[in-house]
DNA sequence: GATGAATGAGCGTTCATTCAT
DNA sequence: CATGAATGAACGCTCATTCAT
C-alpha cells in the first residue's frame, strides 16, 4: 500500500519547481531531492513524468473548481453569480500563486494542448458551471449573444491576465481592485 | 529551384517548429533539416539558439506593431482608436497564426520573462500606443479609472484568448465576430 | 568478474588515454568506453571534464610526493638528500610511465598554466621540500648561488627529460644509470 | 605561382596563435582572419592543418639551427663549443619567445611524438652538431661517459626549462645569468 | 587564384528512466 | 517498498575542410 505522505511530497515538490522554473527547471532528480525521496521512488507513484505532470494539473484544477463552486448559488441572478465566480477565481490565484503559475506552465506546453480541447467541450465541474451560466445568460438576454467560446475568452482572458500581473508584481490586487476587475469583466459579457 | 536567402529559411523553419511544437520540439538539428541546411549553418546567422529565439521574437513583434499602427490616427476618438487596435490585433493573429503561437511560446518561457517586464514599462511602438491611448482615455474620463496594468489585461486578455481559440479551431472568427469581440472589449474598459 | 570501484575505473581509463593520446585523444565517450561504463556515469564522479582532469592531476601529484618523501631525512647532508630526491623521482616516473606522461600533458595545457605558477611559489609537499633543500644548500654554500627558479631548472630539467627519453624507449635506464644521472644533476647545482 | 607574402602571413598568424593559445586556441578560421586571408586560402599553401603545423615546426627548427651554428667553430675546445651552443640556444629562445612556445606546444602534442624519435636518431643540422660534440667529448674523456641520450637530457633539459621560466616571467635572464646557466649545464656533462 | 558560406562529424553534457540491491 | 547508481539517446555547439563563385 502506498504511503500517501510520499506521494504528496513528490507532488508538492514537482508543482513548486515547475511553477517557479518551468518544465526545463524541474528534472526528475531535482524533484526527488526536494521531495526527500529517491529518484526511482517517483515512479512508484507516477508512471512517468508526463503522468506526473498531468495528474498535478488535475489536482490544481480540482482545487480551483472547489473554490469556484463554494458558495455558488444557482438561484441568484446571473450578474451576481458571474461576479462570484470572477472574484473567487482571482482570490484563488492570488492566494495560490504556485497553482496559478503551474496552470500557465501546463497550458503553454505540449501537455496542455490536448486538455484545452477537452475543456472547451468540457464536462468538468467549474467549466460546466461557466458554460451553464453563459447559456442561461444568453437565453435570458442578459449576456451578449456571442459564441460560448468568445464569452469564455471575454471573461477568463482578463481575469487570468490580471492574476498573472499580480503574481509577477506588476500590480497589487486588493479586495477593491478584485471587485472592480470582476465588474469590468461583467461589462464585457453583459448586454 | 530558388534559394531565397538562407537566413530567412532558417528563421521560418525555427518559427514554424517552435510555434507548432514549442521550444522542446525544435532542436537545432531539426530546424536545420526543415530549413534545408546543415546544422552548423544556423550559427553563421544566429550566434546561438537564444539569439535565434530572441531575434525571431523581435521580428514577429515588428510585424505586429506595423499592422497595429497602419492607419492608426491619433486624432480620432478614443473608442474608434481602441477598436482599430483591437480589430487589427485580431486580424493579424488570425492571418499569421504561427506568429501568434510563437509569441505565446516566447512569453511563456525563460526567454520571455525579461521581456514581459520591459513590455509593461514598455517604450516599444505598439505597446506605447496602447498605453497612451489608455492614459488619454482615463484623463478624458472615457475609460475606467483602473491601473494601467489592469486596463491592459482587460483589453489584451480577451483578444489574445479569442485569437488562440480561433487558431485552435474552437471558434471561427469572421469579420463580424472580430468587430463584435473588439466592441465587447471596449465595453470592458470604457466607463 | 570484479567491479573494483567505478570511480577508479574511470580515473584509470582517463589517465591512460590522456597520457597516451593527449587531451584531444580522450573524448569523454571514449573514456567511458574504456572504463566500461556509460558516458553519463562519468558525471556522477566528476562534475565535468575539467574537474576530472584536475583531480587526476592531484592524484598523480600526491603519489609522486609520497614517493619523494618516503625515506627522506632532513638531517642528512644536502648532497645525499638531493640524490635521494633525484633517484626517487626517476624511479617513480620509470615505474609509472603513464603518471609521468599525464603530468607532462597536464602541464602543457591550459589546465596546467595556472598550476605552474602555484608550483613555483609552491607550498605543496614535494615542491616545498626541493625549495627548502636548495635554500639550505645556497645558505651553506654547497649549492650554486643562482635564483631558486634556475636551480629548479637545473635539477628538474634533466631528470624530466631523461625520464621522458626512457619512457619513449630512447634509452634504457637501469639502477646504475639512474644513480649516475642523479649525480650528474648534482654536479649541475653543486658549487 | 604562389604569392610568398600570403604564405608568410598565414605561417606567422598560425605560429602566434598556437604559441599563445595552444592548438585548441587556433582554429583555421581564426588563423585565416589574423592572416588577413580567406579560410580556404590556407589550403592553397598547406594541404591541411597537420601539414601547416609540421611545416611551421620545421621553419622554427631551421631558424634555431641557423643561430646555433652561427659562429660555431669546430676547432675550439669542447667546453667552449658547448658554452657557445648553450648560450646561443638561450639567447634565441629569449629573443623569439613565440618560437619557443611553439616548439613546446608542438613537442607536447601528437605531432611531436614522431618527430622526437627522428630527432634522437637525428641527422638534422643543430642536433647533429650536439651529437658530434658529445661524441668527441666522450672520446676525449672531457665529457661524462653516459649514453648520448642522457647527455642530451643533461644539457637540453635545464636550458629549455630555464628558457620557459624566463618566458613565463618566473625569472629574468640577463647575459650574466645566461652565461652562468650555460656553465652550470657544462658542470653537468663534463667529467 | 582567392574567397568565405556551407557542411556534418564529433564534442561535452543532461536527464528520464531502469533495476540490482 | 525504496533507493540511487547507471544508462545512453539527444541536446547545443565547434571547426577542419570543401567548393561554387
Amino acid at each position: 500500500m502506498v504511503k500517501p505522505d510520499k506521494r504528496a511530497e513528490i507532488a508538492q515538490a514537482a508543482l513548486d519547481l515547475i511553477a517557479e522554473q518551468g518544465f526545463h527547471g524541474a528534472p526528475m532528480a531535482l524533484i526527488a531531492e526536494r521531495a526527500g525521496v529517491g529518484a526511482g521512488t517517483i515512479y512508484r507513484y507516477f508512471e512517468n513524468k508526463d503522468v506526473l505532470i498531468t495528474e498535478l494539473y488535475r489536482e490544481v484544477e480540482e482545487r480551483l473548481y472547489a473554490v469556484l463552486l463554494d458558495g455558488y448559488a444557482t438561484d441568484r441572478p446571473i450578474r451576481e453569480r458571474f461576479l462570484h465566480l470572477g472574484t473567487a477565481l482571482l482570490r484563488f490565484f492570488i492566494g495560490a500563486p504556485l497553482d496559478f503559475r503551474y496552470l500557465e506552465q501546463f497550458h503553454n506546453s505540449p501537455y496542455g494542448a490536448a486538455f484545452r480541447r477537452d475543456k472547451i467541450l468540457g464536462n468538468k465541474g467549474g467549466c460546466n458551471t461557466f458554460r451553464e451560466l453563459f447559456e442561461e445568460g444568453v437565453a435570458r438576454q442578459v449576456v451578449k449573444d456571442l459564441p460560448l467560446v468568445v464569452l469564455f475568452a471575454l471573461a477568463f482572458g482578463p481575469l487570468l491576465t490580471v492574476a498573472r500581473d499580480h503574481i509577477l508584481n506588476f500590480v497589487e490586487l486588493d479586495e477593491d481592485l478584485i471587485a472592480r476587475t470582476a465588474e469590468a469583466c461583467w461589462d464585457c459579457v453583459k448586454r
